[in-house]
RNA sequence: GGGCGUAUAACUCAGCGGAAGAGUGCCACCUUCACACGGUGGAAGUCGCAGGUUCAAAUCCUGCUACGCCCA
């Protein structure tokens, strides 16, 4: 029959139970005649191929499951759509690392298919791994809808958006400032670019003033942490009114000066100096040198001989440095703010190549790499004696991301997204029931927001959101890379009106962009729509043609007559975007073309179809890093596409952080990989864990020790020093065994890493204690099924039974029951898993274990009364029924199995009526429990509190009097009169917990001699023959200094007359209360002592 | 530089106006018939610092300090 193992083995259970749900595809989520309201949707934040999951992916994985699971159980309609990401930029970079290291080869060398080809594989490779980590972990989602971002179906969901954005005039070139990885080559967006500051140089340059007049300096002074960019230099600034920008900066320092505290006052007092003497000594020259360049006077721009204007702009700073400052617009942001106000008299120079080399437009310096050109320009400058002096600097360096080098501002094409207002507004979901108008594509995302239809939990992050979007930034979306969604537009350019005469492609949708004034025009038919002249004789333009299908005939036809596909794909987050509906199908379901063995999304016997039941979603999971590069973009993208949003929640879950309170990333080397969590401790402790853990705090420290594969040691990741690499630099993905200086056993030695990514290295086995208490848990909960199946062996009738029939102890357990199920659905609506839990733990452990358990051992033992058996049996089946219900979104392998086996001994439960427990074969597909008023028994709690209270107090007499636990005890009680009652009708429970042999409760009782004397909540407890007098005495004195220190808190605050007269009533009653108590309490013990003389 | 968050027992965290809590760890006792990944009992905190509001502050306000994250 089904006694459980001793000993619970989570490797033992896992796999079965995992398999069990898919055999009885408990996962699969259909379109079925349950209305929209009872629908439950999570679409999974993709994970990307890049690599393995670390714990960080395991909670955004197991809360999604969490709500999943619970859903399911509340009988809704339940899809968690799985998938992953191709991460363009991410992924092609870990492979042309790899290719390069392994092969020695670069991109080019593979050509564009090699690549490619090179990167499924590679992807195919960690997909499979990432679902097997997810189903580890337990992860209910519907695998037959897996998807990948570049699946069919996706991708063709990309062409829809683009082309529909494209014809609506939303996606636009512009010559911008991108942010240029060179190495990579390739722009990134400024999500991808990280800040790192760095021991620099700050050099000053002398630039000659040309035929300068007496009294004018002989130069200019300009200062740069990028020597090489005055190459590309077109002008030098200076402010147009240096007194009155310095006067306010004075004035402003003052300000400062006076808000100061001690602290600061010395620093503001030096700021304020240092501009008092640049009014003195350096405004003049300000002054004059404004009026130079007004004059239209040049300087001249040394190694390049170039002459280039003075220029009046409020971007030179009379209050930094030497006032002027250099102006290359092409390779710097603000500079290039400068040149777009002074476009008609200064030019704009691009000096650097894609690869970081310098460009034909650098003179001499031509083919030099970026770095090599400015030791070179430093020293011909100094050579020049131009270079007047060099100051060391911190400088912060924008890095990229992915290629770990410094990012150079570059001027190039690049695709946008236009995302602010739009004259007209934009029409959002067009062609479908839900079309509408709005302003533009940000504001319509921010509205959803600001409505209430998307809700952002915790609240706090509604901010980061709008304050992201309110910024309105175009979006950038291409990206010169191989891997991912090519940009559908086909080019050719031309000049002056010479446009073709009609498009070659029937259905396609072209637009012409006008070079150099970021001017773009719909065409119609060949012609210019609008405006039919828009295009000056000599200005070049570029027609763009966007395709929606890759229609051979007509790509044959376009190429024939000279246009060319743009080599760029899209931002990785642009098919993101489309997630809650590309992968339902969207713009067609019917036609939608899945992969082999996955479920079609179409309409199928008057069912509706996968897209029009499943969105919008419910709820987004994940960590509030992609609130603004995924979450706004898919609220505006489903807003345009669909003309809704794609969920109504936001759940934000916390992010995991090691030891020293870093993030965990695989970049950083100090993420572990959850699979070695589970392989030690099992998935429900993992998950039981992370749940506990997830409070609504935006970071959770989670230590972790590594075990050394050479040695066995133990070593505390935070503080074990790092490996070397060959170089000698400190090496973060490695450790050394043994070199924490707190501990006193030391390790071997040895170097190790943890994700086992290193080829060269053994990989360490990590684990965290944090986890311990999932572990124990689990076996706690085994332990308690154990001892129920034990004694439920041969079945229990599920009988109907009242509640006038149930012992005291029965309708205690069903009321804390009851609050339990009540505080679990609290703290999941408020998506506080943490709350949720323990409300469920304690209840379970607490209470049905420490308490329940215990009491009705008497009622389950062999010859005790049949009737109260069978009636305890009942109503514990019932409570393991609703505990394990209750526990199966936290820990569902644990309580699925369990599940199964309380059927196999007990498949009936419930007490009738007064408690339904609906059978069902799998615990994943049960009722959810709800509570129920009638097992609500305030006035029992009292009582039961008593009961509780003198137990603990019988065992801590017999504790602090070193009696064994063995040694049977005689008691008296003496509570007051109107409490006797009740205490005296349960007594038994009190002996029987407390191993108590003869128990009495006596209100007028004194202490028996050599009795421990105790008094629990007015209750007087006399534990006999443990005590001699004079130990009792001073016990009894110490227990009075107690209570009169509380006695004197209490008299204190009800003395104070303004206490008494504004706080509440009920606080001031409470008070009362207690010192009422205390008193009382006193007496007791001070007659104690008279008694013991 | 701007925003968000965190500082509570040795560790990891709850509590967020009316008697300082949990889990782990620690100490003592217990291998009693579900469970030593257990039971019983216990020790352990000027609730980061300084002001303020209030009858009352870990909790609200202001400032400081340290740390983390996001955005420039």
């Amino acid at each position: 029959m089904a006694t459980l193992p001793k000993n619970y083995e989570h490797s033992d259970i896992e796999q079965s139970t995992y398999e069990l749900w898919l055999e009885a595809n408990a996962f699969d989520a259909d379109p079925d005649s349950r209305g929209h309201d009872a629908r439950y949707v999570i679409m999974m934040p993709l994970p990307n191929v890049t690599g393995a999951l670390h714990m960080g992916h395991a909670m955004d994985n197991v809360m999604q499951d969490l709500l999943i699971r619970w859903h399911r159980m509340m009988g809704h309609n339940t899809l968690w759509q799985p998938g992953t990401d191709h991460a363009g930029i991410a992924t092609q970079a870990v492979i042309e690392k790899r290719l390069k290291e392994l092969e020695g080869k670069t991109r080019h060398d593979v050509g564009r298919d090699g690549l490619v080809e090179r990167i499924w594989r590679w992807k195919d490779q960690y997909e499979r791994r990432i679902i097997e980590q997810q189903q580890r972990m337990g992860c209910s989602c519907d695998w037959r809808r897996h998807r990948f971002t570049m699946d069919e179906v996706c991708a063709r969901a990309v062409r829809h958006a683009f082309f529909h954005m494209f014809g609506d005039g939303l996606i636009f070139r512009g010559k911008r400032l991108v942010n240029w990885d060179v190495f990579l080559q390739t722009s990134v967006s400024d999500d991808e670019v990280y800040h790192q500051t760095v021991a620099g140089h700050f050099w000053h340059l002398r630039y000659p003033v040309i035929d300068a007049k007496p009294g004018e300096p002989a130069h200019v002074v300009v200062a740069t942490t990028r020597p090489e960019t005055m190459l590309g230099d077109t002008a030098v600034a200076v402010h147009p009114d240096p007194a009155a920008a310095l006067a306010a900066e004075v004035q402003k320092a003052e300000a400062a000066l006076e808000r100061a505290s001690d602290k600061e006052r010395a620093g503001a007092e030096e700021a304020l100096e240092a501009l008092r003497a640049r009014q003195r000594d350096m405004l003049p020259r300000l002054v004059q040198l404004a009026e130079m360049a007004r004059d239209g006077r040049k300087v001249r721009l040394p190694l390049m001989e170039r002459e280039i204007p003075l220029i009046c702009d409020e971007w030179a700073k009379p209050a930094l440095g030497s006032g002027c400052v250099k102006i290359t617009p092409a390779h710097d942001p603000n500079d290039y703010d400068v040149w777009q106000r002074h476009k008609d008299h200064i030019d704009i120079i691009n000096i650097l190549l894609a690869d970081g080399t310098l460009a034909e437009t650098a003179g001499s310096y031509a083919g030099l790499d970026r770095f090599a050109a400015r030791d070179k320009v430093v020293a011909d400058l100094d050579g020049l004696g131009l270079l007047e002096r060099v100051e060391e600097r911190e400088t912060d360096i924008g890095h990229s991301d992915r290629s770990k080098t410094p990012i150079e501002p570059f001027l190039s094409d690049q695709w946008y997204v236009r995302m602010g207002d739009v004259e007209g507004g934009v029409v959002m979901g067009r062609g479908t029931q839900k079309e509408h108008r709005a302003a533009g594509l940000v504001q319509a995302a921010m509205d959803a927001v600001t409505s209430g239809r998307v809700s952002i939990h915790p609240e706090r992050y509604t901010k980061t959101y709008l304050d992201w979007l309110g910024e309105k930034r175009d979006w950038p979306i291409s990206r010169q890379l191989w891997w991912g969604h090519r940009i559908p537009v086909w080019s050719k350019e031309g000049s002056g009106r010479d446009l073709p005469s009609a498009l070659p492609s029937e259905g396609a949708l072209a637009r012409v962009f006008v070079r150099d004034r970021d001017a773009t025009f719909a065409v119609a038919g060949g012609a210019l729509a609008g405006d039919a002249a828009p295009l000056g004789d000599d200005e070049t333009w570029v027609l763009d043609v966007c395709l929606l299908d890759d229609d051979e005939a007509a790509i044959a036809a376009l190429e024939g007559q000279g246009f060319a596909r743009d080599p760029d794909v899209l931002d990785t987050w642009f098919s993101s975007a489309l997630w809650p509906f590309s992968t339902l199908g969207w713009p067609d379901p019917a036609s939608a073309p899945v992969n082999d063995g996955q479920i079609s999304l179409a309409e199928r016997a008057g069912i509706e179809d996968a897209l029009s039941y499943y969105y919008p979603g419910g709820c987004l999971v994940t960590g509030r890093d992609i609130i603004t590069l995924w979450v706004a973009r898919m609220v505006l993208a489903g807003l345009y596409c669909l003309g809704d949003i794609p969920f109504s929640d936001v759940f934000i879950h916390a992010n995991i952080q090691d030891g020293k309170g870093e993030r965990m990333s695989k970049s950083k080397g100090n993420g572990i990989d959850p699979v070695d969590i589970i392989d030690r401790y099992g998935a429900d402790a993992m998950r039981y864990v992370l749940c506990d853990m997830q409070t609504g705090s935006q970071d959770i420290r989670l230590p972790v020790t590594a075990v050394c594969p050479s040695c066995g040691h133990p070593n505390k990741l935070a503080e074990t020093h790092h490996g070397r690499t060959a170089s000698g630099q400190e090496n973060l993905f490695t450790y050394v065994c043994g070199t924490n200086p707190a501990e006193k056993k030391k390790g071997c030695g040895k170097e190790f890493d943890v994700l086992g990514t290193l080829e060269t290295l053994p990989k360490a086995t990590p684990f965290s204690e944090r986890f311990d208490s999932g572990r124990s848990f689990c076996t706690k909960l085994w332990n308690s099924v154990r001892f129920a199946l034990m004694n439920l062996e041969g079945g229990v009738a599920a009988r109907e039974r009242s509640y006038d029939e149930l012992h005291i102890e029965d309708r205690w357990i069903l009321d804390r029951l009851d609050c339990a199920k009540r505080a679990v659905q609290a703290g999941l609506d408020d998506y506080n898993p943490s709350a949720a839990i323990n409300a469920a733990r304690d209840f379970f452990w607490s209470e049905l274990c420490d308490w329940y358990l215990e009491l009705i051992k008497p009622r389950l033992a062999e010859g005790a009364d049949a009737e109260s058996g069978a009636l305890a049996r009942q109503v514990l089946a019932y409570c393991l029924d609703q505990v394990l219900r209750l526990l199966h979104p936290f820990v569902p392998f644990i309580s699925e199995y369990l599940w199964q086996r309380l059927g196999e001994v007990v498949p009936e439960r419930g007490l009738g009526k007064l408690a339904a427990a609906p059978a069902a074969p799998q615990l994943i597909n049960a009722d959810w429990p709800r509570p129920d008023d009638r097992h609500q028994a305030e006035p029992l709690r009292p009582v039961f509190a008593d009961l509780q209270a003198v137990t603990r107090g019988v065992r801590e007499a017999r504790a602090s009097a070193g009696i064994s636990p063995r040694q049977p005890l005689t008691v008296t009680i003496k509570p007051p009169a109107d409490r006797a009652a009740a205490l005296e009708a349960q007594a038994h429970i009190v002996a029987h917990l407390a191993g108590v042999e003869s128990l009495s409760v006596d209100p007028a009782a004194t202490r028996p001699a050599g009795a421990a004397a105790k008094l629990i909540a007015s209750v007087q407890l006399y534990v006999h023959d443990i005590i001699d007098d004079d130990s009792e005495r001073k016990r009894l004195q110490e227990e009075l200094g107690r209570v009169g220190k509380e006695i004197t808190i209490c008299e204190k605050k009800l003395s104070n007359t303004k206490f008494v007269e504004r706080a509440p009533a009920d606080v001031v009653e409470e008070q009362r209360q207690r010192l009422a108590g205390y008193q009382s309490q006193k007496q007791t013990i001070e007659a104690e002592l008279a008694e013991l003389g």
